[in-house]
DNA sequence: TCTAAATTACTGACCAGTCAGTTATTAATC
DNA sequence: GATTAATAACTGACTGGTCAGTAATTTAGA
């Protein structure tokens, strides 16, 4: 109750100036508001009040509705896709590896994070935002592919999975991953109980690696 | 140009009385439209034009934006899990045969059709529509799921399928389903060159036999 | 001519975006 | 170090447009 910079803000809390934190603030404010609810359905009071500061503070740092959700996928989006490329770096040689950091990568460090919002953000909203969606389809989306797909390939080259056509590899890699972070921001919070995410990556590791023909691959960590 | 009941309405259409075709107008019409643009981003006025109608018209047969959001869930779901289980039916001795109608059968008769947008609506809109979201939940995809595990579990005891945790095996087989609708109803009809829904489909199913165990199913018809 | 389907014109709540004014912080001067 | 001037971050009441929902009026069809 002191006047800790306060991330849920207090309501006596004192007026501070901090130019340099609001950008993010705001931004993370917005990002959960829009995957909560939609972009259309969020009201920008609720995003400044969630970030602490007025309606008009936010419109020192964005020139408009929509420039928020630009900045609230582009900083949400290059950290990521950082993220995945370090991960590929680290294992360079084995493909099983690979594909087991991969996967339980994404989901520890994307997934199963407030960043694992912005597909279900980026799908509801691609088409009414199209510039967005060609930005993040060409910075994330195809890079990320891209990966897969090659530590697919390198994989069959190296005998070590079966010949597979590896074209649309990444694609269906990749959606069981989205669909368990689409189902924790929708279903997931409302009916039933959650999907139990360890048991449904194992699920997807154990399918995959059979499906690729890997007999001996063992559970993570 | 003559006075035929026009889903695409003509400009010059006499004002017609047409009490039994109204409401299925509206709820097709309300639905490419949220699915194109969302719930709250979806304007009265603009599904009551689409249907050939006026906002008041729309108020004649539902009682609220809600209540209409509520109908297009229902009334596109019904036939969907019902045709589903028809599905089930045909092929009741032999899982792959199942598995494979039952991936490529989706797609044909609901993945790849109007109703294909339901899944992006029900994701974008379930938290906000928590009812919605719970009678969905129960009628479609806990059926739906029980379904295929119900195939799998029964495909390992026969000994066609290598031994699997079926649990989650609905989830995982559906994702890449799912995924394939999404897409087309968001950055597919934006950026790059479509996703090839039949490659898709072929690379899904070849990689799911192989993880299932099973080495010489053949592709479809 | 009677009814009910359909339209049109209207209302009021809501909300993105603005701006005149307030307060925190820094800099200058004594 | 204390006082004050200057600046820049921040606020919240206000506005103008939009849109869900309503009510008055028109018209199709029996």
């Amino acid at each position: 109750m002191t006047q800790a910079p306060a991330a849920v803000p207090n309501d006596a809390a004192p007026r501070r100036r901090r130019k340099e934190a609001r950008p993010q603030e705001l931004t993370a404010a917005a990002l959960s508001l829009f995957v909560e609810k939609g972009f259309a359905a969020t009201r920008l009071d609720e995003i400044a009040a969630r970030a602490g500061v007025s309606k008009g503070t936010l419109y020192l740092y964005f020139d408009s509705k929509e420039a928020l959700f630009k900045a609230v996928i582009a900083e949400g989006v290059v950290p990521a896709i950082e993220e995945g490329e370090a991960m590929l770096e680290r294992h360079a040689d084995d493909p099983v590896t690979l594909l087991r950091e991969f996967l339980y990568g994404w989901w520890a460090r994307i997934g199963n994070t407030e960043l694992g919002g912005i597909p279900k953000l980026m799908i509801s909203e691609a088409r009414n935002f199209p510039e967005v969606a060609a930005y993040y389809h060409e910075t994330v989306i195809h890079r990320g592919l891209k990966l897969i797909r090659t530590v697919v390939q390198r994989g069959v080259e190296q005998g070590v999975f079966r010949p597979v056509s590896t074209e649309l590899i990444g694609n269906v890699f990749m959606a069981p991953l989205l669909h368990l972070a689409l189902w924790r921001h929708s279903f997931g919070s409302c009916c039933a109980r959650d999907l139990d995410a360890e048991r449904f990556l194992a699920t997807w590791f154990d399918l995959l690696m059979h499906g690729l023909g890997v007999r001996d691959a063992e559970p993570p960590q």
